[in-house]
DNA sequence: TACATATGATCAT
DNA sequence: TGATCCTATGTAA
């Protein structure tokens, strides 16, 4: 679940089991993690939130559970407090006397004090949320017009968590698609239009696809495509992961292409190259 | 069984 | 920019 969305749905979910709940038993399947399990049972859930792709469980002794799922974590919630089937690896469990939460692969998790959450080298770096409701089109606005960044390639500037938080590969491709803007193109590439629908998007798209659980093609497309028996995964995107298939707006086969390391999705005839 | 790939991120260069 | 780590999965051999 890997992008800001995916991530913050997922907090969302394990707020609503949890929070509020003592904690009867946490378990940690990495051993230097073992010893927190005593300090965090019977501690409260106060809150479960997320921060880009980072979540944070926080309980009411002051301790706070970090965790990153990178590509492959998956958590999951059970309401009866039955560990969910599944091959995966548990690597974290958090039991209350109703509902449980699982956490499946990830390896990246941590538990901080007050402190230690404050300086927390990713968190600490991370820019302005788009899944943060306080976040606004000019606060993005702002952040698209520092100087500093007008000369990186914008699939990885998007991508970039220190720059805005929440977008990864899927929604950077399917935000220049919508802003019709090259993969490779720089923001001083752009001109003032083109900025400003870069901002746009930047907050349209990552909380639609909060909203509707992944969909960042528009919801009519999405709902006539399943209607007509295609799965989500084919419905939900414009380009991401759609190489070969026509473009949505001009008939062009979407391009698969490697930039900077990463496999972008894009339609080589409207995402034109910038003069 | 091996390899390529992945919705991520860091570090060295 | 490339190498590397992390884990899971799909495809090729």
């Amino acid at each position: 679940m890997p992008e800001g969305p995916e991530i913050h749905r997922a907090a969302a979910s394990l707020h609503a089991a949890l929070a509020g709940r003592i904690a009867t038993r946490v378990a940690f399947a990495h051993a230097h993690l073992q010893a927190w399990s005593t300090r965090l049972a019977g501690a409260r859930v106060e809150s479960v939130t997320a921060r880009g792709k980072a979540m944070l469980t926080r309980f009411d002794n002051g301790l706070t559970i970090y965790s990153h799922n990178q590509l492959y974590g998956r958590w999951e919630v059970s309401e009866n407090g039955e560990r969910p089937d599944s091959r995966r690896s548990l690597r974290l469990a958090i039991h209350t006397d109703g509902p449980a939460a699982f956490l499946f692969s990830a390896s990246d998790i941590a538990v901080l004090d007050a402190r230690e959450l404050s300086q927390h080298p990713y968190l600490a770096r991370l820019g302005p949320d788009l899944l943060d409701a306080r976040v606004d089109e000019a606060t993005v606005l702002a952040r698209l017009r520092e100087p500093r960044h007008a000369r990186r390639g914008l699939v990885a500037l998007l991508q970039d968590q220190r720059f805005l938080a929440g977008i990864g590969n899927y929604l950077a491709a399917e935000i220049l698609h919508h802003c019709r803007i090259h993969p490779a193109a720089r923001l001083r590439d752009l001109d003032e239009a083109a900025i400003q629908r870069l901002a746009d998007a930047c907050l349209a798209l990552p909380r639609q696809s909060f909203a509707t659980g992944g969909i960042t093609n528009t919801l009519s497309r999405a709902a006539a495509l399943q209607h007509r028996g295609a799965d989500f995964e084919q419905a939900r995107f414009l380009v991401y992961r759609r190489a070969g298939l026509p473009c949505y707006r001009c008939g062009t086969a979407i391009e698969k292409t490697r930039f900077v390391g990463k496999t972008t999705y894009w339609c080589p005839a409207c995402q034109a190259a910038g003069d």
